[in-house]
RNA sequence: GGGUCGGUGCCCGAGUGGCCAAAGGGAACGGGCUGUAAACCCGUCGGCAUAGCCUUCGGAGGUUCAAAUCCUCCCCGGCCCA
């Protein structure tokens, strides 16, 4: 590996040393395309959804990095492959989605992707419907099928191991590959685009566009992928409990987003850095291994998170989460101001204290019963979940751990008369608040 | 279509008339730790409630003092035969 390395330019070396290499076409052959000059480089994104999630951030920050290096990226939204399904990793036949719910998907990858990347300089977005639409069959039978054996594409185990379970494979989804050929193909003769990544997942397909690209137009083109990620205990990447972490503020809040990187263990923290970070291999490192002297201090997550965050929402939303956070696990709350009690507000989940019966007030005694508002508030899920909680101490109020002797919340504990500040274990928080 | 085995709590899975809110494992959650980490230890894990009560074992009926367990019909899945 290092003597390759010696002869590889600066944004393979790069992506080497950030882990971000799997598998690439002929290595020194692309190294020496990409130290002649600027290449066009392709990656597809799938719009499944309106918003692109954590598992998507890697491929577009690839984009940016060789951007970066003066490369001129191109996203691909894949509108009409999305209406085919990628068999890629997947057991079952995936639903086709509809024009009306493609193109809202389109519009809203589209603003998320013009944060990532400099559309005003040289990056471009595609939609590979535009050129799909008026494909006819038999276009895509002689000039695409015709250069393609079945006896290939069976072999790719995306397409075998789906032969072999009961649901089978559509004709549809077995032709998404060579679609994705003709995507790269396309590209090739209109943008001139000579590199396809992706994630390892998606290696067969994109050697089927080199191969479509070598035998139609006798040129070599190229592809690189980087490995999935997997996190040390096994986890999907991107997923929580409450399922996939989104870039979309409205689906994760931006203090939720942040706090998926803050809880990052040790084991992963480096390697995120490296890939979901712009800093720097080296400064990586220092940080890594100071780190690695005082783990307790969290500095390498506290970073990672900030840097994600202010990627995806601007530094502002990324300083506004990181000072939630400082309050919400800081342990006297009396002493934070109300501006930043405020803030708090937006970030985690905030409902009103009412004074009704409903909401767990006795008129008589001017209090709350906590096991009302937890329930109230969904930290706990029945009554008998939070007498529960409470005798095992996993209850606070305003960060202070209640009991169950004392499971009544008195007015006069309100910060400034109207906020209270409740937890479940470590950290769900609930904030509330009255008029 | 015939045969056969099965459908149990978030998941896997024991239980085949009362001792069953139902073993065990996993996940999850909480506590102890420390660091919003991992590992480990302990605990919780249907609901309401002071003992106790109520609702669960694919669905609907039935037998019985008593059913997840027995009977009838239906729905769903695996396997074998056609």
């Amino acid at each position: 590996m290092a003597d390759i390395s010696r002869s590889i330019p600066c944004v393979l070396e790069e992506l080497q040393s950030r882990k971000l290499l799997q598998d690439s076409t002929d290595t020194s052959l692309l190294a020496q395309r990409l130290a002649s000059g600027p290449v066009s480089i392709y990656h597809g994104i799938d719009p499944t959804a309106p918003s692109l999630h954590l598992g998507n951030l890697i491929g577009v920050l690839v984009l940016r990095r060789f951007q970066l290096e003066g490369h001129r990226p191109i996203a691909l939204v894949g509108g009409a492959t999305g209406m085919v399904g990628d068999p890629s990793g997947r057991s079952e036949e995936r639903n086709l989605l509809d024009a009306d719910t493609l193109a809202a998907n389109l519009s809203g990858i589209r603003a998320q992707l013009e944060k990532l990347l400099d559309f005003d300089n040289n990056a471009v977005l595609v939609n590979n419907y535009d050129w799909t639409r008026n494909l006819t069959l038999i276009e895509f039978l002689r000039d695409t099928g015709k250069h393609a054996t079945v006896n290939q594409m069976v072999a790719k185990q995306s397409v075998r191991s789906r032969m072999q379970s009961d649901a089978g494979i559509s004709y549809t989804e077995f032709t998404y590959m060579l679609m994705q050929a003709y995507d790269f193909w396309w590209l090739h003769t209109n943008h001139n685009c000579e590199l396809q990544v992706g994630g390892s997942d998606q290696w067969g397909n994109i050697a089927a566009g080199v191969d479509l690209i070598r035998r139609r137009t006798a040129t070599q083109v190229h592809g690189l992928t980087w490995p999935l990620l997997t996190r040390s205990d096994g986890t999907k990447f991107g997923k929580t409990a409450e399922g996939s972490v989104w870039l979309d503020p409205e689906r994760t809040s931006s203090y939720r987003f942040h706090q998926y990187f803050m809880q990052v263990t040790d084991e992963d923290v480096g390697k995120m850095l490296l890939q979901f970070t712009m800093l720097s291999v080296s400064e990586i490192a220092e940080l890594v291994e100071a780190h690695q002297r005082e783990p307790q201090h969290r500095e390498a997550q506290r970073r990672l998170a900030f840097e994600v965050t202010s990627l995806v929402h601007g530094s502002t939303q990324a300083s506004a989460a990181e000072s939630a956070a400082k309050i919400l696990f800081g342990s006297p709350v009396e002493k934070v101001d109300e501006a930043a009690l405020q803030a708090v507000a937006q970030e985690v989940p905030t409902s009103l204290l009412v004074r009704t019966p409903q909401g767990g007030f006795d008129a008589a005694t001017g209090s709350f019963s906590l096991v009302d508002l937890l329930v109230a508030t969904g930290l706990a899920t029945s009554k008998g979940d939070a007498r529960r909680g409470l005798a095992e101490g996993s209850v606070y109020v305003n960060n202070q751990r209640a009991s169950s002797s004392a499971a009544t919340v008195f007015s006069d504990q309100l910060l400034y008369g109207r906020y209270l500040l409740l937890r479940r274990g470590k950290r769900r928080h609930h904030l509330l608040r009255s008029h």
